[in-house]
DNA sequence: TATATTATTGGAACCGTTTCCATTTTATGA
DNA sequence: TCATAAAATGGAAACGGTTCCAATAATATA
């Protein structure tokens, strides 16, 4: 592997020339321009990215961090994160520990610090994986990190996430606009705020048109195929009829839906189901998943140049108000 | 930050000495080992990877490159691949030019050497993105790469792929033991091996069983999710009835059904369907998809694991054997 | 006790960049 | 033509580790 000395002497100039024209910054005649790019093509030199950091303390990497809520995550999230850091020639790194986090619990704190160990420049912290008390202590003494689907107070302004609130309440008031009365639901996890608050909004959004719902069908979940199934399941065998069910993502909505048809019920004409996140699969589940729409590529990238601003002294413009839209599509019936 | 010489000053040794005891290789004294560690405590000492890959030369990095093709991605695959790296201390970097590819048609091969230029010890290269001329070039001035679902007859050992035609036989054969006899069809992309090894051996399976498929019940699709919902619409305009679908990939079985059912058909008593992969979803369409297992993550194990001898002269056990399982549930039904 | 071994230790040199400053070259103006 | 300003250039020093060897301390052997 030529080095810049290599180049440097090839081109008969010294290392400071070879830097500058590497650069870009500083003066540099055009002939001796001419003569190091010869080189530096002869010699197929490519700089070290390791000598680089050394000096510049930035490695051009962040890392990315807890991924793992949702299962199956969107390639086009992740691209469009990348396509916001390639224009600054960072790369974005993966960490997760969750697999063997049986045989040890600190497997995910520890792929965490791995990720600062690296030398990564920052961090997005994706999801509630870590207690909120643990995620400000690390802010304290490395404070390049953005939360993702996540938020502290004290923080905010590193914080992107939706009216988690606000959305669930579309959904219940749907439900309620479409006439059913008699309504399920399958949440979340509720130990999250995120959860929490979509669950809350559905509630309070049933409470204001004066509609009850019987803890019997409330089925606690975990955004997860398998509890989806499960929950509808479970729902179904109490013997209180429902006409519409609320899931806390679209995934559980779709295996519930599946859950549904294997008993011999018909969606929507026996039981409406609304889902939530509107992934690429709620088009083409049977029947289609009406849904509401979580614009949430266009919060990562946001987090992302957040992150951008933090780690490398730039002032990209973001956004922290992401309005949640509801799809209307074949999965819930007006009734009544 | 502190530096090895910060702590080398606390604990009252020489550099040497602080190397020695964070490589752990090297004779330290009981009593100097615990100074040192003191100190390296007391700054918050942590190595500074820039430094130490310039002069070990790795990056303990490898990249992952054309991830595109599922579209979404199995955050499963993605974790046991890092669980295997993990234990080396091993990063995973990501990199896909796929998003503005319109803009430059370059960008997919520009995205690929922003890996090698950031320093990557070695690059997984997933699917088939990338001509098989231009990788054999690519495999000649930088050896450390590996195929995962891909296949190359000249650098075979570093290839990882399923045998698609076996798995297409195994989905055509079971149709037709389920009865079937009229039977359409709708592809991934023709134009790659993998693509047509899977069709071919569908195809083959209903030679073997003097069972013709007309032209015009064979429909070219892509995996996505669109196309196989296109495709089932396109079929059922034929006036050819057909009792049996055979799909590329689960995501466009998944979609197809969606589309039947949109037609007032029922899967599986007028169309059985059968998929391809056996993703989570398989398990929660509705009714729940026969499909065929292709493990996966198995395979992407090995394939980091070749990848990881091939870059840090290790000898981990690899495996070039994917047998491929057919998984009946409820999609496809006997008839005749 | 003297000598040979072995265990520890310190630190210079090096990895390949960037930064910065002193020096040389070129251009400008009178 | 000469003084001066501006442009271009070379290279030492620094970044923070690892490697390696010479020097020293501890231990074993005769």
């Amino acid at each position: 592997m030529a080095t810049i000395r290599d180049v440097a002497k090839l081109a008969g100039v010294g290392i400071g020339t070879v830097s500058r024209v590497l650069s870009g910054k500083g003066a540099v005649s055009s002939k001796t321009l001419l003569k190091v790019n010869q080189a530096m093509e002869d010699l197929n030199f490519t700089p070290s990215s390791a000598a680089r950091s050394l000096v510049s303390k930035k490695m051009n990497t962040i890392g990315i961090w807890g991924t793992e809520t949702s299962g199956e995550i969107n390639r086009r999230t992740l691209r469009e994160m990348e396509d916001e850091l390639k224009e600054f020639e960072i790369h974005l790194i993966f960490a997760d520990g969750e697999l063997n986090s049986k045989l040890n619990p600190n497997a995910s704190r520890d792929s965490f610090d791995s990720l600062i160990n690296k030398g990564c420049d920052g961090i997005i912290i994706w999801g509630t994986d870590l207690p909120p008390l643990e995620i400000l202590q690390i802010e304290n003494e490395f404070p390049n990190i953005v939360l993702l689907n996540n938020q502290i107070d004290l923080i905010d302004d590193k914080c992107f996430y939706f009216d988690h609130y606000q959305a669930g309440y579309v959904c219940g008031q749907h439900l309620i606009d479409k006439g059913h009365i008699n309504i399920a639901c399958i949440t979340g996890w509720l130990d999250t705020d995120d959860g929490n608050q979509r669950h809350q909004g559905f509630l309070d959004a049933l409470n204001s048109n004066n509609v009850n719902i019987s803890e019997k069908l409330i089925f606690e979940g975990d955004y997860t195929y398998r509890k989806g199934y499960e929950g509808a399941l479970v729902l179904l065998k109490q013997d209180l009829p429902f006409t519409a069910l609320f899931c806390g993502n679209d995934q559980s909505a779709m295996s519930a839906i599946a859950a549904i048809s294997s008993k011999g019920f018909n969606v929507p004409n026996d039981i409406s189901v609304i889902g939530y996140d509107d992934m690429n699969i709620a088009s083409y589940t049977s029947p289609p998943l009406t849904t509401v729409r979580i614009p949430f590529n266009r919060m990562a990238v946001s987090a992302t140049r957040r992150l951008l601003n933090l780690c490398y002294e730039l002032e990209l413009e973001i956004n922290y108000d992401f309005p949640v839209q509801l799809i209307e599509r074949q999965s819930v019936k007006n009734v009544g």
